[in-house]
This record gives C-alpha cells, sequence and structure tokens, in this order.
RNA sequence: GGGUGAUUAGCUCAGUUGGUUUAGAGCACUACCUUGACAGGGUAGGGGUCACUGGUUCGAAUCCAGUAUCACUCACCA
C-alpha cells in the first residue's frame, strides 16, 4: 500500500482522540497504584482559548502522559471557573446589545440569563483543550458553582468567620466605577500615565491677599477637601498652621494642618486633604479628626456633594473645573507629570479609592504555615528564582477584600435583621440564620425580617479551594478520593497569579486538609509575538490555537510551543516554531516510510548492521537517562531537544543510514526487527510530545491486539551504558565527516567509491570498520605501515588517514587546510604550555587537573608534527 | 523609590555548585548536493573580547564589588 508522503495530522487526530476516549484512558479511579494528580488553572468558562492556554495545558499534558507512562495512575482534572466580575461583565454587555439594563432585572432574573450565557458558551475552551491532544479525565470536569463546589466555598467563608479570620468593616477600597464593585489590591494595575498636575490656590482667611497654593491630579476633587496640610517644619507654612482657608469654589472654610506625612519637596509643599477619596488622605484625615465628605456615586459620577457639577463624570469635571478655577484666578498654573494611576484588572476603569463596607479575610495568621512550607522546600517552585517574589509578597501580605458588589457568584451567607452594624449572622441557609439571629438578638426573629447579604464573593474565595474541592475534600472530609489524589503532584501555571491563586492554594491547603495542595508548582512565561508583546486580544497579535493546529497539526503545534520555553523565561513566539515542529512529525513519519519499505529475505546481517544496533542501543540508553533527569528538574523543552536530537540525529541521520539496504535490495530479518522494537521506543519517548503521531505509528509499525496503545505503554527502562560502542562510533564519525569533506573539497559525487589507508597495525582493525566502508562508500579499507604518498590525509585520534588522490586535486586548497589546522594547534599547545610554564599552576591545582593538561600537550605536539610533515610533502 | 532576577552567536536559550579542547545547542544564514524515506531533505561551513570596570585565584562565562541596560515584583509621594 502506498504510504503518503507527508503526515497528514488532521485525520490521525481525530481518530486516537477519540479512540482514546472510546477506551477510557483518560478517566483515573483511585488503585493500588501511586498515583500523579494535576488540578488545571481553570479558564474562565466563557473564555476562549489564547495562547497561554496553548503552552500551559501543553505542559500539563506532557507531564500527565509521561507520569501515565511511568505507571502511575494519572489524574488530570479539568474545569472552569465562574470568574465573577469578567463573566458578569459579558452578560451585562451582552444584554445592554439586546436592550436590557441590568438595573431593570431582579437577581434571579439576571441569574437566569447568565446561566444560559453559561450554558450556552461554557466549556468551550474545554472542547478546543480536546484538539490540543488533553488527556484530561473528562469525566471530572468541574466547574466553580458546581452545587458542592458552591457549597465548600460556603463552608469555608462560615468556618473563617466563626474562626474570627473573616471580618467586615469599613475600609478605604478598590472601586470599580465601571463594574460597579470593589476589587482586592491584587486586581488593580498601576499604569505609568501622562498627567497633568494643576496648582491651584486657596485664600487664607483673616489676612488680605495670602494664599496657599497646592499641586494636585485630581482638581475634580477640591470639593472634598477638608484641609490643606503641610510639613511641621516647613518655614514657608508654620505661620499658616491653625489659621482657616477658603476651598475654591465651594467656597467652604478648612483648616491647614501640619503632619510629616507631607513631602516637602513635592509640588508646592501644601497638600490638599480628601478624605473620602484617597487611601492617604483617608489615613491623615482618621488622624486629625476631619470630615470626610464623599463626592461620587458609585459609577464615578458626581454627587450632591459636587455642586453644579453633580451628575457629570469625574473626568469631564476635571476638565471644565479647570476652566472654571482659571477663570476665577485660582489656578497658577498646570506641569505635565507622569504619574501612576490604578486601572481595574477586569473592566480596565480608572479605579477610585472608594470608603466602603466590605468583608475581609484577616490574612497574617493563615499565611504563615504557606510562607514556611515553600521556603523550606516541602513544595518546590520551577524555577525557584520565584522563591523571592513569594516570599516578599506573603510577609507583607495585608487583609484580603472578599466581596464584591456582582450577583454571578457565591452570595455571601450573611443574614442582617436589624439596623445596627453588628445585627447580622453567619450561616448557611435560612433556616439556620433564623436560629442563630434569634439567640444573638436575645428574641424571637421572623424569617422575613432577615435579608441576605446582596454581596457575592470573589472569584478566588473559591478557586483557593481548587485543589481540595475537586475531590470534594471538604464537602465528604477524608472520602477515598481526597486521601488518594491529595496532594496533588504538579501545578503549572503563570506567576501572574502567584498571590491570587497559588499562594492562597497553600493556605487553603494547609488550613483544611493540614497539607500542601502541590508538591512543585512550574511557572510558565508569557507568550509574546516577535516584538516582545505581550499576546492580547486588544492588539490582535495572538495567532488563533485552533488554526495553528489546523495548519501544523496539534503535534507540531506542542512541539513548536515547547521547543525553546524553559520555566519561567517568556516565549517569544512565531509559528515559524511550529512550522519547525511540523517538520519533526513529518521526518518521523518518514523515518517509518523508509523502515516499511523494506523487505525482508533470509540473508545475513551486515556486520556494520550489528555495529550499529550495538551502538543505537547504547547511544539510547544515554539519552533516556539525560531526558529522565531533564524531566526530574522539569526541564521541559530540554527533555524535547534531547529527543529530537536523537530522532533526527542518531536514528535518521546514522542509524538508518547505517543499516539502510542498496536501493531495492532487502534486509535481513534480526535487523528489521531490532530497528523496528528500537522505533518503539522512540515513538514511546516521542509520546508525551507528539501523542498523536506517535500513536499513529505505533500502529502502522506493527499489528497490535486491541488495547495494546502507546499510550498506555510503559516507559523505556534505564539500561547501563557501554561506554566502547560509543566511542568507537564518535571515532567512526569523525573519519566519515573527514571523508565526506575530502568529496566535498575535491567535488567527488557520493557514488564514486573511495579507497582508504591508515596508518596503523593491522591488529586495530575492528568490525567498526564495516561502518566506515558503508558510510564513506569505500571500495576498499587497508592497515598501512607507511604513510600513502600522493594522498589527501587527516588525523582522528593522533591516527593517520589517506585517501589517494583521484584524477585531480586542489593542492593549495589541501595545503590551506593544513595550514589552519596547523595554526589551530600550535595556538592550542601555547595555551597549554602557557598554564604548565606556570610554577603556580603546577603547584596549585590539583594532580588530575595538571595530568590532563600534560596530556593535552603530549597530544598536541604529536598533531603538530604529524600536520608539519604533511606539509612537507605537498 | 525598595526588592528580586537577568545580560553568552542574527534569534531563542544551555553552560550541573571555578579546571575535558581557544565557550555549546536549536532555528536562521552561506555554499554545494539531491530522480531511491523526507527540498518540510542532505553535506560542509561562517558567526561570540560570555554587558562594562575592577578584584579574589595557579586558573573566572562561572565567585566578589561597582557601573550600565532590561525584566519582574512590591510601594501612599499628592
Amino acid at each position: 500500500m502506498e504510504i503518503a508522503k507527508t503526515y497528514e495530522p488532521l485525520k490521525a487526530e481525530e481518530k486516537w482522540y477519540q479512540h482514546w476516549l472510546n477506551q477510557g484512558y483518560f478517566h483515573s479511579e483511585p488503585d493500588h497504584r501511586e498515583a500523579y494528580t494535576v488540578v488545571i488553572p481553570p479558564p474562565n468558562v466563557t473564555g476562549v482559548l489564547h495562547m497561554g492556554h496553548m503552552l500551559n495545558n501543553t505542559i500539563q499534558d506532557v507531564l500527565v502522559r509521561r507520569a501515565r507512562m511511568l505507571g502511575k495512575n494519572a489524574c488530570w482534572v479539568p474545569g472552569t471557573d465562574h470568574a465573577s466580575i469578567a463573566t458578569e461583565a459579558k452578560v451585562v454587555q451582552k444584554l445592554r446589545a439586546e436592550g436590557i439594563k441590568k438595573s431593570d432585572l431582579s437577581r434571579e432574573e439576571f441569574l437566569k440569563h447568565a446561566f444560559e450565557w453559561k450554558e450556552k458558551h461554557g466549556g468551550i475552551i474545554l472542547e478546543q483543550l480536546k484538539k490540543l491532544g488533553a488527556s484530561c479525565d473528562w469525566e471530572r470536569t468541574h466547574f466553580t458553582m458546581d452545587p458542592e463546589y458552591s457549597e465548600s466555598v460556603i463552608n469555608v467563608f462560615i468556618d473563617l468567620f466563626n474562626k474570627g479570620k473573616i471580618y467586615r468593616g469599613v475600609r478605604m477600597v478598590n472601586w470599580d466605577p465601571e463594574a460597579l464593585t470593589a476589587v482586592s489590591d491584587e486586581e488593580v494595575l498601576y499604569k505609568e500615565v501622562n498627567s497633568r498636575l494643576f496648582y491651584v490656590r486657596y485664600k487664607i482667611i483673616g489676612e488680605t491677599d495670602e494664599w496657599l497654593t497646592i499641586a494636585t491630579t485630581r482638581p475634580e476633587t477640591i470639593l472634598g477637601d477638608t484641609a490643606i496640610c503641610v510639613h511641621p517644619s516647613d518655614p514657608r507654612y508654620s505661620r499658616f498652621v491653625g489659621k482657616q482657608v477658603l476651598v475654591p469654589i465651594a467656597n467652604r472654610e478648612i483648616p491647614v494642618i501640619a503632619d510629616e506625612y507631607v513631602d516637602m519637596e513635592f509640588g508646592t509643599g501644601c497638600l490638599k486633604v480628601t478624605p473620602a477619596h484617597d487611601t492617604n488622605d483617608y489615613e491623615l484625615g482618621q488622624k486629625h479628626n476631619l470630615p470626610s465628605i464623599d463626592l461620587f456615586n458609585d459609577n464615578g459620577t458626581l454627587n450632591a456633594n459636587g455642586a453644579h457639577y453633580e451628575g457629570q463624570d469625574r473626568f469631564e469635571v476635571r476638565k471644565a473645573i479647570e476652566t472654571e478655577l482659571a477663570s476665577k484666578g485660582y489656578l497658577v498654573k498646570t506641569e505635565d507629570i507622569i504619574n501612576k494611576v490604578g486601572y481595574s484588572e477586569r473592566t480596565n476603569a480608572v479605579i477610585e479609592p472608594k470608603l466602603s463596607l466590605q468583608w475581609f479575610v484577616s490574612m497574617k495568621e493563615l499565611a504563615q504555615p504557606a510562607l514556611d512550607h515553600v521556603m523550606n522546600g516541602d513544595i518546590q517552585f520551577h524555577p525557584e528564582k520565584f522563591k523571592n517574589t513569594y516570599r516578599h509578597w506573603m510577609e507583607n501580605v495585608k487583609d484580603w477584600c472578599i466581596s464584591r458588589q456582582l450577583w454571578w457568584g457565591h452570595r455571601i451567607p450573611a443574614w442582617y435583621y436589624g439596623d445596627r452594624p453588628s445585627d447580622f449572622v453567619v450561616a448557611k441557609t435560612l433556616e439556620d440564620a433564623v436560629e442563630a439571629a434569634t439567640q444573638k438578638a436575645g428574641m424571637a426573629i421572623d424569617p422575613s425580617a432577615l435579608r441576605q447579604d446582596e454581596d457575592v464573593l470573589d472569584t478566588w474565595f473559591s478557586s483557593w479551594l481548587w485543589p481540595i474541592s475537586v475531590f470534594n475534600g471538604l464537602t465528604q472530609p477524608n472520602n477515598p478520593e481526597i486521601q488518594y489524589y491529595y496532594p496533588t503532584n504538579d501545578l503549572v501555571t503563570a506567576p501572574e497569579i502567584m498571590f491570587f491563586w497559588v499562594a492562597r492554594m497553600i493556605i487553603a491547603g494547609y488550613e483544611y486538609l493540614g497539607d500542601l495542595p502541590f508538591k512543585n508548582v512550574y511557572y510558565t512565561g508569557i507568550v509574546r509575538d516577535k516584538l516582545g508583546r505581550k499576546m492580547s486580544k486588544s492588539l490582535g497579535n495572538s495567532p488563533d490555537p485552533i488554526e495553528l493546529i489546523e495548519k501544523y497539526g496539534a503535534d507540531g503545534v506542542r512541539v513548536g510551543i515547547l521547543i525553546s520555553s524553559p520555566a519561567g523565561n517568556d516565549l517569544p513566539f512565531d509559528s515559524s516554531q511550529c512550522e519547525q515542529g511540523r517538520n519533526f512529525t513529518n521526518k518521523i513519519w518518514n523515518a517509518f516510510r523508509l523502515v516499511s519499505s523494506w523487505e525482508v529475505r533470509e540473508i545475513e546481517q551486515a556486520t556494520s548492521s550489528k555495529v550499529a544496533i550495538e551502538w543505537f542501543e547504547n547511544r539510547f540508553a544515554q539519552v533516556l537517562s539525560e531526558i529522565n533527569d531533564n524531566f526530574d528538574k522539569f526541564r521541559i523543552s530540554d527533555a524535547l531537544m534531547a529527543i529530537y536530537k536523537l530522532v533526527w540525529d542518531d536514528f535518521c541521520s546514522w542509524y538508518l543510514e547505517m543499516i539502510k539496504p542498496g536501493y531495492e535490495q532487502p534486509i535481513d530479518a534480526i535487523t528489521l526487527e531490532r530497528t523496528i522494537s528500537f522505533f518503539e521506543d522512540l515513538l514511546k519517548l516521542l509520546h508525551p510530545f507528539t501523542p498523536f503521531v506517535s500513536e499513529e505509528l505505533w500502529h502502522s509499525l506493527r499489528d497490535r491486539e486491541a488495547g495494546n496503545d502507546i499510550m498506555m505503554a510503559l516507559w523505556p527502562q534505564v539500561k547501563e551504558v557501554q561506554q566502547a560502542p560509543l566511542t568507537d562510533f564518535e571515532r567512526n564519525a569523525e573519519i566519515i565527516a573527514n571523508i565526506r569533506t575530502i568529496r566535498k573539497n575535491n567535488s567527488i559525487a557520493t557514488k564514486v567509491k573511495l579507497d582508504l589507508f591508515i596508518k596503523a597495525p593491522a591488529s586495530m582493525a575492528s568490525i567498526a570498520d564495516s561502518v566506515l566502508v558503508k558510510m564513506g562508500n569505500l571500495s576498499q579499507l587497508e592497515y598501512v605501515s607507511e604513510k600513502v604518498e600522493k594522498a589527501n590525509s587527516f588525523i582522528v585520534d593522533g591516527t593517520e588517514y589517506f585517501i589517494p588522490f583521484g584524477d585531480s586535486i586542489d593542492l593549495d586548497a589541501e595545503k590551506q587546510k593544513i595550514e589552519e589546522e596547523l595554526q589551530y594547534t600550535k595556538g592550542f599547545l601555547k595555551s597549554v604550555q602557557g598554564k604548565l610554564s606556570n610554577q603556580n599552576f603546577v603547584s596549585g591545582a590539583p594532580a588530575q587537573v595538571v595530568d590532563n593538561e600534560r596530556k593535552k600537550e603530549a597530544d598536541a605536539l604529536a598533531k603538530i608534527a604529524l600536520l608539519e610533515a604533511k606539509l612537507a610533502e605537498l
């Protein structure tokens, strides 16, 4: 049967993925084997696969597939995250497009829309992962808002509240005026932006024409000023402290106060204090008992305190108030400056510091074990450098604002029964709440009098339970699954979410199971485009992974994305890498095509084939250890490169050429059998990286019984490496390279047979010489005691080799080549002798190092003698 | 501004705790070859004062100090 000239991935991918699914290979149940568990970083339920997911999930699949082949019970748990803000924003947007405003809907109506949206778009990303070949246990797919998962989230809230680790309070929080919710510190991105510094003067009361000039980037908050602050030891202003000044436009009187917080160098040294709209000003306000005037509505427009600006957006007011200040003579000047402004990670709206009543997790004590167990290596980070970042954050951890003014998510299980701030209870159900409230209030509380908190919990307050709750470890404590699969083994994720997610999972792991959630954390880099820009939807510089798969094949894309992405390094991605991956799958395919074209006859095995087999056996064993070592160190790219070279260079370029029968010649049975079994071993090493082509060829190489699939095959065993065949090969390869060079320099076609003379005793002859005859295309190989006249020559390992000239030869070129080699060797000798003539080196360095240098010297001297002799002859 | 890490070939990176050649790999590049597995191929080759300056050492890409540039991260300078 004709075999296609190139590998055609699409058909194979569909066929084998379906086959693996049908066989139930992806599914795991606890058994006697060692467990190997990975939980997927759950993507946003409404998300679409991007290059970052590709990188991340390819690595996970490689680890999982290899673990499976090592005989472990591999379980890769997939799932999605409800991603409260992001998803709610999408739903609101979709409704708006349909002419429906969120504010017109009840909570129940909105959630109905949201769930419809989730049903429709949810899980697209998981389907896309299948195209990549991801061997997830799809029967275990979880969603952070599944009923049982939600129950565990609520239980944890209640438990932490009861332990006093969750509290409710009024704090300055990061307010997202677009999403209309508070966000955590980690969800605020600070960007440097060009802005302007406005110098505004305030008239001092009781003086004729004395003014204090302040500098601010936010003139629109002037109406909320409740003080002017100067440094207590600032001589320019000390006499004004205690006086009153008039706020422009508002015409309110506010005091001049002194505090060391003020930087005398910045601006004018006078600071306007707006306690309601700046974290620091808030603290100053607290310290100096200043009133707080809230100027903004939740959506970022000004409220009644904004006087005639009421209802206008904060940024419009900034422009308008500049004009007004200028026209009334309050604006002294403006300056361009660069300052940092906080943006919402989700909506990109400028964050407004806002005083509000929120729920917080008190982090300090919870974080301690999580810090300790990473620092002492119980949990390992790859690369290790991220430990530093982690420690820094954990040592300075702040309380975590977990309430969000949204509907999509886990509703906070707090119930209010009265008007005082303390009139609430935390309970799982309305019934429990009634009972608790009755007890707390000391009087009967009617269910209808209870109102549940309107807010939901931060998404991360559910995803921090992911490694536990996907096995129902909290709702069914100590169930067989959590006992078997937990702690999980490796977590593969992006460093960006180290604090959002990784740190908090570690915290939850120790708090709830008293044990680590995973043993290793592999941090991937950011996928960037050729210009070094982060790939993003808005830049439009991210290729569609599915299109890439269709173009290059899933295996090609997997190789392309892994070929050069060490842990923690950013990956500058270019589709040419996928091309390289595709070429590699094609190379493997064609190796198969060659092997399958051979016809077996009962002929004697060629000596060169015996030599080749012995060499490859040992070469394979050698590289296998390297690959295993790379895997142990999470050096995935290096492992891939090692198998890449083993297949391409050692197997295809050398081994197959060494055993290849002549055109239309048959092959002997032993050699073919050994070759097929080498091929099988190679396919096993390839399988984690290129699952599809390896499975396809596994079945093409031999007829297999049902159920004999490479996916479930065992990883090759490590064998002891014999050095002799390897060094023989190295020498032969060098001789062959020299022969090829001679052919090239003298334009001798590969087909023309050559004679090779070796100046060495005939006792040096070995069966390995047969390889030289075959690979060098020699008509004869002879050991001689004298040098051969009129011949090209070269030296390998101190032995001289001769190939008699053909009809013509370029003597000058030959001379030049020898000259160059001579020069190099002399230079080398000089550096070695330099060391050896240094008394300090000879006496100071270890004997072994000195001996080594002496040997190098002797070798170089011998080589120089040979080369000079050759030159003299020419 | 604080902290951390980096700087090796055109690009992406190794370099295993200072001494196997005068520093390696993959890709890219150059020349030539190629009807017999694969042009998505083969052979050969070019290309680097290991960021800079000092220091430690018999010996430094490797250790130390400083400088420069970059990245990440934290932070309340309006």
